[in-house]
DNA sequence: CAATTTATCAATCCAAAGATGTACGCCAAT
DNA sequence: ATTGGCGTACATCTTTGGATTGATAAATTG
């Protein structure tokens, strides 16, 4: 992925001076590695990384001015082939979500070992995921925990197993903002038939209009292959 | 985690009876595993799980009778102390997001090492997610991109930035199934004036009626703390 | 201060949505 | 052969939704 320039090119951003110049001796330290800068403010990183293009930042997340994790968005949304990596002190299961959602391609502890953290910016380097062990668990109970609930709410009954075949068809078509006359014209079908479907449908979801209609079947795992979405 | 049995019970699925065979004689080999039970079924097994609880069951998600994935969603739905490894001939980043998701603690591809299986067995069965690296490079790959559209397509300029706060009001009232009468009771307002900001809405998110404001709310990531969910 | 935006309300009109009842051919299960 | 579910269709009626225009007061902003 990353083409051949001697060293790996580091920009570090960490508003806390004292460990930003700490990480940044240790980095300078190996010879493979060029800090090409190192900042306490979110917003001169990103400037930095429009100019530099550097292979990988590394960067805390937990900063007052400018959120780290919105700093992460942002240089995501640059295309860069800038890899970000997670710079913490907690290992909260819910940090750790967040900035491996936003696309930090690493996540590493504040009081882990130099060592750890070297090694992580060379796989990141490489193009893996560096997410420590005790990390990665800590990341898919949180992920999984996530979709627990809404299976559970899946089954708690779903009154869209009721509905037979057209219905459902018809109902995806309400789901996509259709109203009848739309629906008739795709389905080749009357209106007045569109409707006896529809009337049908709220009966067996048991709501008074089109738009609880359309709600429950997003709600509850209508197939909808539109949308792929997790709270932020 | 697990309290102490002297030995792991461990329980195999695999629709394939050879390797379900090689499987089950390498584990017996291990003198603190203990294999509870060894079937081509996912059904039979599922019921050999209610009937043993197990500690790790062993899952193959490539049969052809019903679906591993869907077997591994049953057990889950279970709530036992059972942890499933998900066993797959492919590396592929859908099926492996597919089975964490659905509550798979560990994912190993047939071709794997022998060792690699004792070792993905110890470390789930200590509580862990046992995800090889390259496996894990492919998740969180599938992961990101899974997001990385939705951000994309969340800055091609939302229209919902143009509402004012009264507005956004009425709209999540709007995205919760309410008519004007209940909007117009809920907001202490005339049902005439909530007509008036519902119009005003269809205008500014460009839509033709409730439903589709609806739909744009929600795909554009309207706060709306009720639904976190991903694609199945 | 003047201009603009926002929130509120009203009247009207037409279109769309929803409720209800009826009906008929098809097909699968009994 | 009969029953029942399904898909189709229509008519009728009521309610709700949506478009348009206009108006007023408060808040905001230049």
């Amino acid at each position: 992925m990353r083409e051949f320039r001697g060293k790996l090119r580091i920009l570090l951003i960490d508003d806390n001076a004292d460990h930003l110049r700490g990480v940044k001796e240790l980095i300078t330290l190996e010879s493979n590695y060029d800090v090409v800068g190192a900042t306490t403010s979110a917003n001169i990183g990103i400037n930095l990384i429009k100019k530099y293009h550097p292979d990988i930042v590394l960067m805390d997340i937990n900063m007052p001015e400018k959120d780290g994790l919105q700093a992460i968005q942002d240089i995501e949304k640059l295309n860069l082939n800038t890899r970000v990596i997670a710079l913490s002190g907690y290992d909260d299961a819910d940090l750790i979500f967040r900035a491996m959602k936003l696309g930090a391609k690493g996540y590493i502890l504040k009081t882990m070992a130099s060592a750890q953290l070297i090694y992580a910016i060379d796989e990141v380097a490489a193009g893996k995921i560096y997410l420590p062990s005790a990390l990665s668990s800590r990341f898919f109970d949180y992920f999984q925990r996530s979709f627990k609930e809404e299976s559970n709410s899946a089954d708690a009954e779903n009154l869209l197993t009721y509905l037979t075949a057209r219905e459902e068809e018809v109902l995806d078509l309400l789901t996509q903002g259709n109203n009848y006359k739309g629906i008739a014209g795709k389905l080749f079908i009357s209106e007045t038939t569109v409707k006896t479907h529809v009337n049908n449908i709220f009966q067996k979801l048991q709501v008074n209009d089109r738009t609880q209609a359309v709600l429950y079947a997003l709600n509850n795992g209508f197939a909808n292959k539109r949308r792929a979405k997790l709270a932020v």
